[in-house]
DNA sequence: AGCCGGAGTGGAACCGTTGCCACTTGTCGG
DNA sequence: CCGACAAGTGGCAACGGTTCCACTCCGGCT
């Protein structure tokens, strides 16, 4: 009858075998202050011989923290937000708090159903990429606050400001790209987006305009290039007539890879008809040839402050939001029109 | 001084704002049998208005269940392990299950750490990819019994069976995309490995060897060319003399392309000199030139799988360890010498 | 000597939910 | 007409920790 009956033992076990009080115990657990140390050293080695494990369930019940933290991206598979994930996870670990991670798709509904998830499970503190600015966030906001949980928003601020936001300087980045292919003699240069409703989009876009208008020069733009097709379509409405485009610069990941296909299937040398620059970097970037000057975000360093500045606020340390943006840097490679500096032939993906 | 007290309302607040008892909102919230269709509603509607959400961390403490599976995987940045996760939210998010994420980076010290974190949060279940064989997997297998616990590995089965496994038919799949080698007339194929204690690596090798053994032919096997100085060396080292190679498998994602970085760098010809298949297929793998033929798991098929077997091992439905392998398939592109088909003009990144 | 405060310890009341048990009511077959 | 049974409902004791409080030492001050 004794068949795999999986009896953990519990903290009263602990107390029990070491003949101490269960206080005592809970001391230990939570670092051992105000114990002395022969009990601490006893009680340590029961539990390691008890195999003893708390129960975070009963902790949180009790304590009202539950060690965890609630992370919300768009997508996993976004090499973007899954390096993201990654530095959080390990930068949370080290203060011994857990992730939980949900993905939204970029869908406010879904977005709604994991804040409720996250309630239930008493996150202590939140980090989220808010969906695109398109849809209802009314109702995101109204949640969050009804968490009523430190929360620190990513890559894109809230659209009123009211959290924290850890983004990248896309503005001024954007405006650094441009300026770099105005530095090659290129004037007509299309900015080719995904969603304009996306915060990073917008700024990406308005920098641009902004350096070229302050060149005396006009901004070409073409939204919505997120498949091959309207790629395609939007690059050659500017390759006719005799005002042709002679730079693109791809404002998000896929663009650029797409901005890249169609040059490639047209036959259009690359970077000597037309220069290429593209936001983000992605994993073959060096690998193509030619290779492909980015403007790299850093990831890391937006990923370590945006979990510091939740910590800190989850310690109470700081209250009022902060909008915190972090710097990012032109990867020159060859598809701007710059001789291939020689690291990129043994670029590792 | 009432501020921002975060006083959620609890079960029993609903009870008493409901006029009922506390165990007919306990049933509402578990799906209302044994409720009366008024009583439902109205329990519904006050849970509604009071924007109640239940205390997992109660649920969890009272009923030995924590609604939670827990994944370890190498690493997230990884496109296929993170492929993999996303899937598994997907399909345990639709049985209410939430997903705690942790990273191994492979290494057996982390994984071990991974489980007890687990362990103090009573998982229900477990999804975990175990570490390289050449660690110590003796401490490992220990831990996930005493976790008691239904586990599945995934892309690698653990070393004694003792687990339900679902991975990909690495030796089938690695023995076609030999033979496909051979069918274009390739003999002297090199098989481009990374760490030689990974099974799914070992399980490739020995495909190839058979593959090629059985057609008459001897096979080269070059292990740890998991950087591009190790993989330039391996390669060239077959590539003076007489014997020439005339084929590579890549082995791997990573090693497939490093080939293709030497290949590109040394200006050899792919596919005329040389044809060039990878295992995994890859985000650019149909954007470069030439495009390149792979052997693409499926992903979405395995990760389903591997939670399907899992959320059955839970309900207690299934008891015996299952060994599954799921079928992989041979993207034809045009670095194995085949002509180009139409689709990887436009193949989306 | 008497007092005070801090270190070290244990007792016991919760935290919010579930699940066992008890109870009422209505229906139905014998 | 009565017992059995099912549906619908509520009371209450857990679950395994944390934390407030009380209590005992003991060393250092006044």
């Amino acid at each position: 009858m004794k068949i795999s009956r999986k009896n953990r033992p519990t903290l009263h076990d602990v107390a029990k075998a070491a003949g101490v009080g269960t206080t005592t115990v809970s001391r230990v657990i939570n670092g051992g202050h105000y114990v002395g140390p022969e009990m601490l050293a006893r009680i340590q080695s029961v539990m390691a011989e008890l195999g003893y494990q708390p129960n975070e369930a009963a902790r949180s019940l009790k304590s009202e923290r539950s060690r965890t933290i609630g992370l919300i991206i768009p997508s996993i598979t976004d090499p973007f937000f899954a390096r993201f994930a990654e530095v959080v996870e390990v930068h949370a670990r080290r203060e011994d708090y857990v992730v939980i991670l949900l993905t939204s798709q970029d869908r406010a509904q879904l977005e709604l159903e994991d804040l409720q998830i996250f309630e239930r499970h008493r996150v202590d503190g939140l980090l989220v990429v808010p969906p695109r600015s398109g849809s209802s966030s009314k109702a995101l906001l109204q949640s969050l606050r009804r968490l009523s949980v430190p929360v620190v928003a990513f890559d894109r601020p809230t659209t009123n400001r009211a959290f924290s936001s850890v983004v990248s300087d896309n503005y001024a980045a954007a405006q650094q790209a441009v300026r770099h292919l105005m530095g090659h003699g290129r004037r007509r240069i299309l900015c080719l987006g995904g969603d304009p409703n996306l915060y990073t989009i917008c700024e990406r876009v308005k920098g641009s305009t902004d350096a070229l208008a302050s060149a005396g020069f006009e901004v070409l733009v073409e939204m919505s290039a997120s498949d091959y097709a309207s790629a395609e379509a939007a690059i050659m409405k500017h390759m006719a007539g005799k005002h042709k485009l002679d730079a693109i610069f791809g404002l998000y990941n896929q663009s650029t890879i797409l901005a890249y296909e169609v040059m490639q299937n047209y036959k259009i040398r690359v970077p000597q008809a037309v220069s290429l620059i593209g936001f983000d970097d992605f994993a073959l970037a060096a690998t193509l040839r030619p290779s492909i000057t980015v403007v790299k975000q850093s990831i890391e360093e937006l990923a370590r402050t945006a979990t510091q500045l939740l910590l800190n606020h989850m310690k109470g340390e700081t209250h009022a939001p902060q909008q915190i943006e972090i710097a990012s840097s032109l990867v020159i490679r060859q598809s701007c029109g710059c001789k291939a500096p020689r690291e990129s032939l043994r670029a590792r993906s």
